[in-house]
DNA sequence: GGGTACATACCGAACGTTTGTTATGTACTC
DNA sequence: GAGTACATAACAAACGTTCGGTATGTACCC
């Protein structure tokens, strides 16, 4: 029996069941029954520790965004280095990363239909940018970016394109092997600085 | 009512009511009875016309993939501005085309959860980036892109880019208005010649 | 330290609703 | 009258949620 007091983390266990429902089946597949089967637990768990099925989603939404933060990041020199890295931890380069981005991209149907999950998205979206754009001014300080660039708008399209990637990833794996996103991103990584020539 | 023989025009009225419900509460409110109540009907007639519900789903998307292919497009001279054109007819610039794309990124949840409709999306991304070689090809040719570049990449580059952008400006609109997509979208393709100077 | 009091954690069943699907009925066309 | 094109009604299954019950803790009193 747990002790008293871990009520974070059995919402959390919750969360992580909520998660491995997802990867295999979607939203569509997403019941309190087989949360609770994932578990091995029982739909009054659930709703012991949830008012409803919303929040038990936002929950575990947001603590995959936690860990997503959280997470061992790569780590690489200031600028160019740091965006790279930056990105790459976002691509399905693993088989972890992959069932990660897939649920991410599964989100997507349910946060759009919802305006507070929406808005928590957007947020989401928002501070990740937030946190790639610092590389970027670094890169134009450093002079790895030409000093005219606009900062935010290369940032909104590095973070574009590797969302973009993900997709077409998840859905063509076969086609957009690791070595391939990997060379994609550095493809776009190198076009932005039109000093540098394409070795 | 309608006149015999417009069978298959059935099915696409069924189709693009399929397509409002998707539009407005996403897959996790698509009913049978939404479905009908949407165009006045009863669950009766989707019935008649479709064995079952995933039929119809994927008939749905059939016949929007049908709609894209066909929709006005943007006329270009060949190489670059048809890259373009054909790019911009792809972002969210217009109400229509944001619609579209909402429902295009809802149905990846389903896509993904299931194989057939996973396959179907593979063979439709591969289908538009198939589309959209000619041109990048007729910039190499043209000496709008180097010489020395790899048209599969740029153009699954160029995909992706879109994509991700289309992603974005979904869940936060007022950051990304049509005119700041068309930007993004100039930006990128700019830096994918280096000769070219930022102007 | 035993006994009472109460909170927490969870199960398992039940509730009412909604779902996709099927069956039946009706009107119209050829 | 046979067949198409629906509406209507009914179906069992599955859904989210509610709830009574039980087991296990902690807190306090004597």
């Amino acid at each position: 029996m747990p002790a008293r007091g871990d009520h974070d983390a059995r919402r959390r266990d919750v969360s992580e069941a909520v998660w491995r429902v997802l990867a295999e089946h979607g939203f569509g597949g997403l019941t309190l029954r087989a949360v609770a089967a994932e578990m091995g637990a029982s739909t009054g768990l659930l709703t012991h520790y949830f008012p409803n099925k919303k929040a038990l989603v936002a929950h575990a939404l947001d603590v995959a965004d936690e860990r997503t933060a959280n997470r061992p990041l790569r780590t690489a020199p200031p600028g160019m280095p740091a965006l790279r890295a930056a990105l790459l931890d976002v691509l399905s380069l693993t088989p972890a990363a992959t069932a990660m981005n897939r649920v991410w991209v599964s989100s997507w149907d349910v946060s759009l239909a919802d305006p507070a999950l929406a808005s928590r998205q957007k947020d989401r979206y928002d501070s990740w940018r937030g946190r790639l754009r610092p590389h970027v001014a670094a890169a134009v300080a450093l002079g790895e970016l030409p000093a005219g660039s606009d900062v935010d708008d290369v940032t909104a399209s590095a973070a574009a394109f590797a969302h973009g990637l993900v997709v077409h990833a998840l859905f063509d794996p076969a086609r957009f092997p690791p070595g391939r996103q990997t060379a994609l991103l550095d493809g776009f990584l190198a076009s932005l600085n039109p000093a540098s020539p394409p070795e």
